[in-house]
DNA sequence: CCATCAGGGTTCCCTGAAGGAACTTCGCCT
DNA sequence: AGGCGAAGTTCCTTCAGGGAACCCTGATGG
């Protein structure tokens, strides 16, 4: 996607955007995460060029979002999540939840998630991990830190 | 960014990148959620292309998140979040807190979270609207919705 | 034992978006 | 009247995305 390179601005945003800020890359995470996770699979699945799919793919591995995993004596191989991109999902999660209450369609969500503790389909809330009051974007003050030129 | 029109994919990941997936949009937000918020301040704090940056605006502004107005009888306008780009925040706080975690680097993040509720820097934990509990990638099965193509 | 098949890419060309710098406009300020 | 500064706009160049065709590898099958 971005010619300028977000990784070297010493923001967590957009090192993140880095990782996950191209075009596809979240789909193809949520693609992988809900278990569609062959190359063939997540091409048909999105329409992605296959030419796209391959540099995105070969990123989110760099990245050690994803791992590629031989399934077969042939040369086949899927895709999964590792630890590090199992807590991206968070994100996917937050995106769900701000496109279903913003941006609701007629088809309606394609991922709808059930939730073990209570087994409700939900959606997620922000708290605190300090306190566990909610948090949001008016229940904190922003303040400049380190890497900041504002 | 894509050529490729997310918001056709009835999908609300995909919706919500259509509104702040593209390139610099998200970093946009940040920026006028922090206080920077007049054209002249964004481009510099961002070093991002006019062309590009008058581009992101229209477009933020159509979808309704962010508010164009007028701060003085002279042709100046400043950005301000409306109550849907607020909330659209909350990404940015997950974003900031996973890269926080995994991508740490050494001048350390830009923006620093202060809790009203404890008064403490702290990041975001995503819990179950309806119960409560943590909800995560692990904590929750992930189910077709009516718009799935899987 | 050669042909076919299917998964997983790679190569090619074309178009359109990002970068960058110069130019424009409008109203205040002196 | 001339200059300034914010907020865009225009123009050109370069590079990334789209799309289709091609390639490689290890089964399988007649």
């Amino acid at each position: 996607m971005q010619r300028t390179n977000f990784s070297e601005m010493a923001c967590s945003i957009a090192r993140t955007l880095d990782v996950i800020g191209e075009p596809w890359s979240p789909l193809i995470l949520r693609d992988v995460y809900v278990g569609i996770s062959r190359f063939e699979q997540i091409q048909a699945d999105l329409g992605i060029s296959r030419k796209v799919l391959t540099e995105r793919l070969n990123h989110l591995v760099d990245q050690g979002v994803v791992e590629r995993r031989p399934y077969d004596n042939r040369p086949r191989y899927d895709y999964h999540l590792t630890a590090k991109g199992a807590e991206l999902v968070d994100l996917l999660m937050v995106m769900t939840a701000w496109g279903d209450k913003w941006l609701a369609g007629e088809a309606g969500p394609p991922v709808l998630y059930r939730h073990h503790a209570c087994g409700e389909i939900s959606h997620v809330d922000l708290r605190c991990a300090h306190c566990g009051e909610p948090m949001h974007a008016y229940d904190v003050d922003p303040l400049p830190g380190p890497g900041s030129a504002a």
